[in-house]
RNA sequence: GGAGCUGUGGUGUAGUUGGUUAACAUAUCGGCCUGUCAAGCCGAAGACCGCGGGUUCGAGUCCCGUCAGCUCCGCCA
């Protein structure tokens, strides 16, 4: 039934909702001609909308003008009718389909529109090249899948809006247009006409407005916020995007989480019908890189990394003794049944181990008496058994291992832990918080440190003292919420007093005079009493991914861009005039000018 | 910026070591058909093989370039 209130002249139903209950009454539909099934003095219609299919029924005997109106009828086309809803025979009914049990004998038809045929199916389970989805999107998001993707996304939005304003936050939106800054990814800027030569940034996120917000005493706010960032794209990464962006005072990191795990145990309730086990497991960033190799383990399976820094020590093998002996580590992983893994397969193993930064790839078979390995001569018995013994190695097992920097080794061994992982792993989801990143990373092309997470970042007070001495060993207040080998957020608790802001901005290189320049007005906000803050973001676009199961978030975004960030359906982007290039003052270089 | 894969009627695919009329299914159009729901039967039309160049007597097929899409690295929180 159409929801109540309004008389609508149009329909009285929707196609997909048409059951037993209506037998013998007069409905009036809308929709789309689907399959049309013409068996000469009858045809059989599909009429499709929204909601559903229902099958209309023209009879030749029923009237020759009627009848041969529906013969016209082709794929697409727009059509209202009206008629009776009739009791499908016990023989003809299609168990398959929800209105299945009835249908209707048209009385009145009208051609609202007619329609050139498709360029593919308008159905579920096309197998037709993403490219002509794209550049016909409109008709792509016609096929009942898309339409139920948009339907799971709204409901999701909804359920987190009332989830949120449930526990008193306010949704606030903040500017589109607003000001380019340094840190992290490329703008997408946007020139003023008003003030030729300046330029604004569309935001990578409402970062620094969230936090001003808090000054403000909002204490807490949401926002289903658009986020721009112009760097090359992924299969889950889109140049704008939405992000479930929240931010509190007064709420300590327990708090939050306790928050969030509320919101994601309703969602996983509401699609999924499941209870979610809370709280979520927390992790350190340094724990889940020494276990895991990566800061978003998937949890589903265990092949965790083993630290052999004091056994590596022992051996006579060379390239172990080099790497610790520079500070670096040895971690070792295991492959259960590796027995079956040919030379060729372990080649390219260590083909993709120096593709990913390890100077070299390690490996034995582990075997009844010993190891068979080239490397196993320098490790002797009494070794191979305590390897062995720690890595809980069996017979028919091979073994993996990298000596390098503690980053690479683990990264390494990370990235072939994944590459082993089960197959067919359950959807169950594994949620759980990494938490204690690092303050900042050696950004090494730069020559200077930057921020991990970002410069407003409030570092662990018991850290502080490391700031100067050693800045890499400084833990932020920062987290990741993962799920099954996925981010899908992340966020932290702010500095909430300039001083500690300016000396943050100190130690990422920036000046005073640059750092006035680029956050005065959010280094003058802190010192207005500025209540103690913090907040997460959490990926929309994932997460409804996440519940309708699709690999790629282009199928839960309504209009997409391509790996190149082009949209195939308007052509964007695309060459401007002369004239509005003009008013904004922009000349465009040449192939010429460029050296 | 780099690497890999893909590109053949509207759509999805086939096309052998290079060999002459580019095949099949489906959709489309026409005809027949009163219980189909992947309707059925008969017939017709529909492709300069992404684009440009090269090798060759001859290129959908081999080579080079280019464009587009996808995936990955760099990049990105």
């Amino acid at each position: 039934m159409l929801p109540n209130g309004i008389d609508f002249t149009q329909k009285t139903h929707y196609c997909g909702a048409v059951t037993s209950e209506q037998v013998n009454q007069n409905i009036k539909l809308t929709g789309w001609v689907g399959k049309r099934r013409d068996h000469g003095g009858l045809i059989f219609i599909d009429l499709r909308d929204r909601s559903g299919l229902i099958q209309l029924v023209f009879d030749q005997r029923q009237g020759i003008e009627l009848f041969n109106l529906a013969e016209s009828l082709r794929s697409e086309y727009v059509v209202a009718v009206e008629g009776e809803v009739l009791r499908r025979s016990e023989e003809t009914i299609n168990r398959s389909l929800p209105t299945g049990e009835v249908e209707v004998q048209v009385s009145k038809m009208k051609i609202l529109n007619t329609s050139k045929t498709p360029p593919f199916y308008i159905e579920d389970n096309i197998n037709v090249d993403e490219n002509l989805r794209l550049r016909y999107r409109y008709l792509d998001l016609r096929r009942p899948e898309m339409l139920k993707r948009l339907q799971v996304r709204h409901r999701a939005v909804k359920l987190l809006r009332d989830y949120m304003d449930r526990f008193d936050f306010l949704e606030v939106e903040t500017p589109m247009l607003t000001r380019s800054t340094p840190e992290g990814a490329r703008d997408f800027l946007v020139p003023s006409r008003m003030h030729s030569g300046s330029f604004y940034a569309l935001p990578q996120s409402p970062q620094i407005f969230k936090q001003l917000l808090m000054v403000s005493g909002l204490e807490r706010y949401f926002q289903i916020a658009r986020c721009f960032r112009d760097e090359d794209l992924r299969a889950d990464r889109q140049p704008e995007f939405t992000q479930v962006d929240i931010e509190t005072s007064f709420f300590c990191t327990d708090d939050l989480f306790a928050l969030t795990e509320g919101l994601i145990a309703e969602l996983w309730k509401e699609f999924f019908g499941v209870e979610i086990n809370k709280p979520f497991i927390r992790i350190p960033y340094r724990d889940v890189m020494n276990r895991f190799g990566t800061d978003k383990p998937d949890l589903r399976y265990g092949l965790e990394l083993v630290d052999l820094n004091d056994l590596a020590q022992k051996s006579e093998f060379k390239v172990f003794k080099t790497a610790l002996e520079g500070g670096g580590t040895v971690k070792g992983l295991r492959v259960p049944g590796g027995k079956s893994l040919s030379r060729k397969d372990l080649d390219d193993l260590t083909l993709r181990a120096r593709q990913l930064g390890a100077k070299g790839l390690a490996w034995t078979f582990v075997e009844e008496d010993g190891w068979r390995s080239p490397i196993s001569k320098f490790f002797d018995q009494s070794l191979i058994e305590a390897i062995n013994s720690r890595m809980e190695a069996e017979s028919g097992d091979v073994l993996l291992f990298v000596a390098d920097s503690w980053e690479t080794t683990c990264q390494v061994l990370g990235s072939l832990r994944s590459y082993f992982a089960p197959q067919g792993l359950s959807i169950k989801p594994h949620f759980l918080w990494v938490v204690d990143f690092p303050l900042f990373y050696f950004n090494r092309e730069e020559q200077r440190y930057d921020s991990n997470h970002h410069p407003f970042t409030a570092p662990r007070v018991e850290d502080m003292n490391l700031l100067e001495s050693d800045p890499l060993a400084v833990r932020s207040q920062a987290y990741d919420l993962v799920l099954n080998g996925v981010e899908i957020g992340g966020g932290s608790m702010r500095i909430h007093d300039s001083a500690t802001q300016a000396r943050i901005f100190q130690k990422l290189g920036l000046s005073e005079e640059e750092s006035n320049e680029k956050f005065g007005f959010l280094l003058e906000a802190l010192s207005y009493g500025t209540p103690p803050h913090g907040g997460i973001a959490l990926g929309l676009d994932r997460l409804v991914a996440l519940l309708t199961g699709d690999e790629s978030i282009r199928q839960v975004i309504p209009f997409p861009k391509t790996a190149t960030a082009n949209c195939l359906m308007t052509g964007a982007p695309s060459a401007v005039s002369t004239k509005q290039l003009d008013e904004l003052k922009i000349k465009l270089q040449t192939d010429n000018d460029k050296e």
